[in-house]
DNA sequence: TTCAAGTTTCTCGATATCGAGAATCTCGAT
DNA sequence: ATCGAGATTCTCGATATCGAGAAACTTGAA
């Protein structure tokens, strides 16, 4: 089955002939199977009353395991946002009262955030959605292709998380 | 070598032992990766004064070939925006010269957008910055791996392109 | 003890996106 | 001809994000 990467990439050899663009097969899958998921996910999330940027956050601090509490820091590795955008995040899931903030009593400089009981709740329903809901997109592959592919895909993840990026 | 979303697996797995959280090993991958190539597409591109969502319109002209004009609507499906965005983006590359409006004239209510030469110039540029950078990336994977990679993710690409999303 | 460099979080202005609805036009059925 | 459903683009207010810099604190070395 065609998909429209196969467009673009038929449209660049036309146009472009010169060029190889055997890298765009890949990564412009990725980035629009992303796009793709966000929106679905969305969707999902909507049941839930919940935005995918507060899901990020409360499947963090949840699955760090009791007392369900993680630094700002540590949260930015998790989702991939800047200070500033975590720093908002966190503001408005304390109004809506889904975490809370907490002085860390190591590091004067550093703060706690924390999982409420409410929270918490939120949290796991939203995740088993959002578990049935992929695993109806990934019917589309075998068993072992999933594997394959999480294995492919890790490859290119890894240099990203591991090193300081 | 291990990533991220392998220890976030990890975690679900312990603190959430009785969901299968399977699907996470591929989705979570994809959704990440597709964030750091937004990163470094952005740094990529800094160089060429474009942002991402400029080198997405404009390449989407130029590879449409001669006289390189799409209507907003058929710029959508390959931006995956939403036609307010879109309208937005136009206005914009219009100011800075890149791109032009003329009415459509087989459809009144239409508009075709077409690149200028200097749009066209620039995205020619970033395109090739941008492989460069892909095939970098992509380095991590043999010949063979990059096509099954491509293969696998086309299956889960594919439904979303075809059937109306 | 003191200081400089590094870390951590937050501030805030600029900007891009979304989404629902409006305005305009097309096209087939009557 | 005319009507209504559908298509196409645009408007605009609400909102989330970024990014550069500030503020508070820690740490190691002089």
């Amino acid at each position: 089955m065609e998909d429209e990467v196969d467009r673009l990439v038929a449209a660049w050899r036309r146009e472009r002939p010169d060029l190889d663009v055997e890298p765009l097969e890949v990564l412009s899958r990725v980035s629009r199977l992303a796009r793709h998921l966000d929106r679905a996910r969305r969707l999902a999330f909507s049941e839930h009353q919940l935005e995918p940027w507060e899901f990020d956050v409360l499947t963090s601090l949840r699955r760090a395991g009791a007392p369900y509490q993680l630094s700002p820091g540590q949260l930015l590795t998790q989702t991939l946002v800047t200070s500033g955008t975590m720093t908002n995040r966190i503001d408005r899931l304390t109004k809506k009262g889904l975490v809370e903030r907490l002085p860390d009593p190591s590091d004067r400089r550093g703060v706690l955030v924390r999982l409420t009981p409410e929270g918490r709740d939120r949290a796991d329903e939203a995740l088993a959605g959002l578990l049935a809901q992929e695993r109806a997109i990934l019917a589309q592959l075998s068993r072992a292709q999933r594997g394959d592919l999480a294995a492919l895909l890790r490859r290119l993840t890894a240099p990203f998380d591991n090193i300081p990026g």
